[in-house]
DNA sequence: AACTGTCTTGGTCGGTTGCCCAATTCTGAG
DNA sequence: CTCAGAATTGGGCAACCGACCAAGACAGTT
């Protein structure tokens, strides 16, 4: 808690950088207007961080991994294709600008120019799989592991086009995504 | 021809900043080294272009536009759900690190902040969704439509991911992807 | 009260940015 | 060949950039 209090400046810096990477993209992030957004004296960027490298790639990986343990530790207890609606409801409730949508998709460019912050995406894609695959794997799912993997990605890719295109809502998708979670046709096909 | 001829030079700047947007991001592409890149003088990018951003965007729309036409005129022939497959080869095919998956989602996310480029871009993917709408509506496929809309999403986080994590192969997602214009089972669950 | 390590300030450094422009070269129609 | 319009050149402008640093303010421990 002594951390806490001192280091309230870092954390603001962190906080603030979230949202201007996702309000003017990640190269277009400077000390400048990320101190004065943050109420703070230019020079302590450097003082607190090595680089603007190092701090936006920080404020990124612990950003995304809020995301991803709350939405983790948020799981519906239920059968899958039931929690699926439930989680389709609760990314529907986001507005369809929020910045945590194109922070995520910001990093993940970001990630493929700098080998370090490629490595704590992958890291952190990795576990979401990882859960997401024991969630589904109740017996009723044909291959839970690609399954998760296609689902994180169709997530990523629906929040972005709906990022472009509000109209976009939960209940359009969600009876075509619940497919995703059938299984196979008995009958062989034609 | 004439044109063709004498427009050499704004054809290679529209050129190079796709390369640019893909390997730096849409913030960091600069007249010079876009100029420099494309081997020429650094004044005839404002000759040619009124700003640096309308160039971006005329870039990275007509790239767009290129990559969706070439899909939609090769789309299979063959009934969807075979046709599928056929689609994810090609994809594939790509390396996981090809630029125009990238330019895809700078675009994007540059979209998020300038009106004029959304636009384009929106009227490009509601293009997209139309075609696949009539390709998916043979009859068989309900909902062809919301399926349509959500194929193009998942294809965007399919690429986005993948650039990511190149060990995501196309035999992977094939089989969780053909679910997706699956019939709903036939008995009620559960 | 004196000291010590942490935090903060305000400014400077060389370098890059988008955009502009006068001067020059190129080109094709008359 | 002439010459007008298009294309190109090289330089310059003010503004901004990331990083750095000496000096001061502040806290907590003796």
């Amino acid at each position: 808690m002594s951390t806490s209090k001192s280091h309230q400046v870092r954390h603001d810096l962190l906080e603030t950088a979230r949202t201007l990477i996702a309000e003017r993209g990640w190269t277009a992030v400077s000390t400048r207007t990320l101190a004065h957004r943050a109420g703070v004296n230019p020079g302590l960027v450097h003082y607190h961080f090595p680089s603007l490298r190092a701090l936006l790639n920080e404020a990124a990986l612990t950003g995304i991994a809020q995301v991803i343990d709350q939405t983790l530790t948020h799981l519906p207890r239920t059968d899958p294709r039931q929690g699926l609606d439930q989680l389709l409801g609760k990314l529907d409730a986001y507005p369809p600008d929020d910045p945590a949508t194109v922070l995520f998709t910001e990093a993940y460019l970001a990630a493929t120019r700098d080998t370090e912050l490629r490595r704590g995406i992958t890291d952190l894609l990795q576990r979401l799989r990882t859960h997401l695959t024991t969630w589904l794997d109740d017996g009723h799912i044909a291959d839970p592991a690609n399954t998760a993997h296609v689902l994180a990605a169709t997530a990523d890719g629906l929040m972005l086009h709906r990022s472009l295109d509000p109209h976009l809502s939960a209940d359009q998708v969600a009876p075509v995504l619940r497919r995703l979670l059938n299984p196979p046709p008995a009958k062989e096909q034609r």
